[in-house]
DNA sequence: TGTATATAGTGCAATACCGTACTATGTAAT
DNA sequence: ATTACATAGTACGGTATTGCACTATATACA
């Protein structure tokens, strides 16, 4: 009979995903319930990040910002743009591609959306230490990096002839 | 005009919001690779949770205990026993309740997830030192209860206008 | 006992997410 | 130039997730 029980790395990284997951769902629902009705963090995200990084960028480097599918990022897109928060235009560098500008209405919702979740983040910041989470950020981010690079090199299944 | 700015707090809670976003992306796509096609990470975390922690429980508390909302729940016990790895009973204790049994072929299909997730595991953990998640957890299971306890009392604040 | 209220689970509809396949455009090799 | 291949984006379909409304059962209390 074989083993059924995890190896101790296992059921730490299986503990460490679990408690990753549920931190995401409430933190999701907890953004979220400060958005105008309807609209989702994923969508919020993309507004986010064209200000901090930069706006006109492709969708297929949001996407790789984001570690989703392409096709995920279109229907974002396209959320955002009939809302007309954000605007596509033909990318001049290549027929093939788009660039994305955030418009007014969308640097507004952005900011009414943050300023929207400071007193949650308030609250938590005042019940919570901060530095903790300072402290932890660079190993998430590490593992992240790791998790990336697997991607494109996964294990390839014990191959004998390889 | 007011301040879009965050906050340090605010800057350093997104930052990590969004890498355990991207982090909980990658990993349910790694594990997900390792399971039978078609089969989620939603739908083995159930089945793990169900030997890890004991069978019988009813669908609210695996609700509750994955932090979904019920009917989620009630779809993802459906795909399960669709597929004879769980078996739902009445609960004797409530008419209005169920009590959640895993099969036999929902304990192997388990095992064998897992033995197909070792070799990732393996090679997360020999390119990353283990000893920082587990350092790391106490962290994220202290925010996450911090998130959980905040969700029945959250900051009373008024609600974004449409 | 009877009535009001709370709780467990589900049916339904809306939509986000994402894989597949396709079009259009770019790039490299000859 | 032509051909082959790679890449950006999208249309479409399948499924997970989830809010709302509903049924059935339990509980509290008058």
């Amino acid at each position: 009979m074989p083993d059924t029980n995890p190896t101790p790395h296992m059921a730490v990284l299986f503990q460490f995903f679990n408690e990753v997951g549920i931190i995401n769902q409430l933190a999701t629902a907890m953004f979220e319930a400060r958005l105008p009705h309807g609209f989702l963090v994923s969508q919020f995200a993309v507004l986010n990040h064209l200000i901090r990084v930069g706006d006109g960028r492709t969708p297929l480097d949001l996407a790789r910002a984001f570690q989703v599918p392409k096709t995920t990022m279109t229907h974002t897109l396209a959320v955002l743009e009939r809302h007309g928060l954000v605007r596509l235009a033909p990318n001049p560098q290549d027929g093939r591609s788009k660039c994305v500008w955030i418009t007014d209405a969308g640097r507004s919702f952005r900011a009414d959306a943050i300023a929207g979740m400071g007193p949650d983040v308030a609250q938590i910041a005042a019940a919570f230490p901060v530095d903790q989470i300072t402290a932890v950020l660079p190993v998430l981010t590490a593992l992240r990096s790791l998790l990336d690079a697997r991607r494109d090199a996964p294990v390839t299944a014990p191959t004998p002839a390889a």
